[in-house]
DNA sequence: ATGTCTTTGTGAACGCGTGCACAAAGATTG
DNA sequence: CAATCTTTGTGCACGCGTTCACAAAGACAT
């Protein structure tokens, strides 16, 4: 996985755990395709495919919401969406600002999978005056300096920073500071929060170092000795001494 | 982690856990911006605390990777950068192609964080004729039927899906049949590929629903009773019968 | 050389997550 | 109503990942 909690270390929310909660929307996406395809229950086994997962863990996952299945038949597909959709808190409207509308904050205003599940775009902030007033996704832009009123008049709670690297701790602390307590950070940058704050990430560039990493593995499978590094290590006081030319790596 | 390997249960590549190839790359960052700012050394304290790891956990990490540290002083900057690199598959040059042209694709596209990190945009794919031709990011896009001619061509190995939903798997289907075998998917479903193949998702949407579910857990912390659904799952021989009204959910 | 001080590398304990395997629940059939 | 069959719910064992805590390694001072 790609993402991970910052803080508060995976506790037991409410005796379910973290890593049901994960699954769980997956389960209500599956369970939402079927709800519309008319079909009135699934057993354990044909929505576990559907989601990808084992069956077994699939009905574990289930029993900590409660006994929602009756044996014999399977689970009732509308009960299960709307048991689901509660325990998400997806059966009430999440407003959710989101910063910095470059590249990838207008994809995300864009984005329709956002208003399908409860979430609605409250606000677009970014920081560039020129930006200011111009329409994105149908929402008219509105300048940083408003943020905290935004954020207060709407009762935002949740908030997605795309925003450069540089900005995303500073934006983050305003954002705290107004009240928001969820964070969906994609700026490559590990952001620190106060206790009782949620801060999930997205990282393109960590997602692809990990598949370069297994991409290389199959690669190299029965090939010989890898290039290793001739020198070990600078011990010693030749600390930044004469130059030792190091093998260039990236520069960034 | 919003994130999730597919298939092939968290083997442990080479002896080097997966949990561990997943933050090489944030130490990877955090070592990079220490490198420009030329320090030699950092203590595993130091970058941990960089990182937003505990420090008993990077040292264990590094551990598995050998012994590059030096007791009473610390890991040396540049060769740890390049130690971590070369583990990582970045000192070779991955080509990569995005299907999928649209807002998150362009998105995709014009990030500079890819090239970077040694990844290549090496060409954009999209179904639309229309879109054939145009300049995205400096690169024509070029149409779906190229699919296969382009992956041979450039010996790519790693595919971005940003397609609808729908079309994601028959997008998979012909980047595995042409020989790709790491994905990252951005559409909202479940891909099934065969043995061998890596896929690792980037699910917006589930990234907000876990957020939503501790954010509602803040908000009804000391609340009584949550609004419970009144009748129990349907049963029995009432299945789909005269309409029993259950509460209405979000549509899709 | 010897001693002190810092920091690594890792043994060990613990907790979480996963998946097997099965008893029990209930539907369904005769 | 009894028998049979399907599928849930979960006890249990196992393995991975995390963290503590500390011995040993090495730098540095005297
Ligand atoms: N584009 C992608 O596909 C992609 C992928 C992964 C990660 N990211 C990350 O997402 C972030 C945004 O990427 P992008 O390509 O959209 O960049 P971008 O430069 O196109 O957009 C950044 C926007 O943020 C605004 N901004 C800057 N400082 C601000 C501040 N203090 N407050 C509010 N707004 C501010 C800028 O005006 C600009 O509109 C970056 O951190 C990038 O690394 C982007
Ligand atoms: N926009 C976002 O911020 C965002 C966020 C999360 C997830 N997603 C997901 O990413 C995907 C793309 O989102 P988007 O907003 O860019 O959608 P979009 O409609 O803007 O773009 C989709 C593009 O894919 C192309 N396409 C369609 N079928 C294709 C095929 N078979 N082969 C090649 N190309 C094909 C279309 O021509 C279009 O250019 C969707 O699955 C969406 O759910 C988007």
């Amino acid at each position: 996985m790609a993402t991970g909690r910052t803080h508060r270390p995976a506790t037991r929310s409410r005796g379910i755990p973290e890593a049901t909660v994960a699954r769980l929307p997956l389960y209500l996406r599956a369970l939402t395709a079927l709800s519309e395809r008319s079909v009135p229950t699934v057993s354990s086994e044909e929505l576990a495919a559907a989601a990808g997962v084992n069956s077994a863990k699939l009905r574990k996952d289930f029993s900590y919401l409660g006994s929602y299945g009756t044996r014999g038949v399977g689970y009732d597909v509308e009960y299960l969406v709307y048991q689901i959709s509660r325990e998400l808190g997806l059966t009430q409207d999440w407003p959710v600002v989101i910063v910095g509308i470059g590249n990838l904050g207008a994809a995300l205003a864009n984005y329709g999978g956002f208003a399908s599940r409860g979430f609605r775009v409250a606000a677009l902030i970014d920081a560039d005056p020129a930006m200011a007033g111009k329409p994105v996704a149908g929402i008219s832009v509105q300048h940083t300096d408003e943020l905290e009123r935004i954020i207060d008049d709407n009762g935002v709670s949740i908030g997605v920073i795309a925003t450069p690297a540089g900005a995303a701790q500073q934006v983050c602390d305003r954002l705290v500071a107004a009240g928001i307590t969820s964070i969906l950070n994609f700026a490559p940058t590990v952001l620190s929060v106060p206790e009782g704050v949620d801060v999930r990430k997205v990282d393109l560039s960590i997602e692809l170092q990990i598949l370069a990493f297994h991409e290389q593995r199959k690669a190299g499978e029965g090939e010989a000795a890898e290039d290793r590094l001739p020198p070990p290590p600078a011990t010693k006081s030749d600390r930044k001494g004469p130059d030792g030319d190091l093998p260039a790596v990236m520069p960034a």
